[in-house]
DNA sequence: CTGTATCCCTGAGGATACTG
DNA sequence: CAGTATCCTCAGGGATACAG
């Protein structure tokens, strides 16, 4: 279901379905979900583990994301009353089809980053979409 | 293309390739950035009616946003020298592509919404996944 | 109509310290 | 190990006014 209508007539996009996209702009827009789906991937996985495997997380944002991720139903929580304490989180099929829209925003990421990252450096030569860049010295 | 690349066995996900998924979340993971390319679909569309089709939005994150889009090459710019002045935005082939993934997130979300809030709504019953919700129930 | 420039405020999120 | 609690910064982004 990748390939909506993309081209062809007058179709442009949801109307008024865009509520959907903010919702999930705001349950996976924010810094890490992503990053934790795909880094659960199909497999359980630690706290530790996920900690390690996500270089610049901290630990709030990775305990708030991982229980908001399971507060939504997206992964399971798994704790193990063993002597050193083990954590394991999992996607649910939900999750997991979740993950495959993620992985699509991956592939494109990983297929057209530096295609991106060309043309916006041709924008700074040609000065197209320079934002709100100081030019000159800002009234002091 | 849009799959992953370095899955061997099970589907865990990319070890070093996250830094293509915090770019693209730094790209589209913004609060409009989605919702103008699904905006955006596959027709021109000019700055006015831009800022109808998405309730809520700034004239400042439209233009910004727009800017930053043009800057990467996800979509073109067309100012039209006439006497009401009139600009028309549309994706390019890059942006296009990307708006299938996007297409692809809002049709998770226009699926599974539901089946989210439903398991938000039962996690608060449970008391899963409550993260710091100052919850007025102390003596439990 | 299509922006640009400012002010200002909220909150996401990093750093750090503590607990079971 | 697996969190929790606090503090604090900084930048995203809304409101508003102004300009071409």
């Amino acid at each position: 279901m990748a390939a909506a209508r993309t081209v062809g007539g007058p179709c442009q996009a949801w109307p008024e379905d865009s509520a959907f996209i903010r919702e999930v702009l705001d349950r996976i827009g924010d810094k890490w979900t992503m990053l934790i789906i795909s880094t659960l991937g199909a497999e359980a996985v630690r706290y530790s583990d996920l900690q390690a495997s996500i270089p610049g997380i901290s630990q709030r944002m990775l305990t708030q994301t991982l229980k908001h991720l399971e507060r939504d139903g997206l992964l399971t929580r798994t704790a193990y009353a063993e002597v050193p304490p083990r954590v394991e989180y999992e996607l649910t099929d939900l999750g997991r089809s979740l993950l495959d829209a993620v992985m699509a925003m991956a592939g494109w990421a990983a297929a057209h980053h530096a295609e991106v990252a060309s043309n916006r450096a041709a924008s700074e030569l040609t000065g197209i979409g320079r934002a709100r860049v100081p030019v000159s010295t800002p009234t002091d």
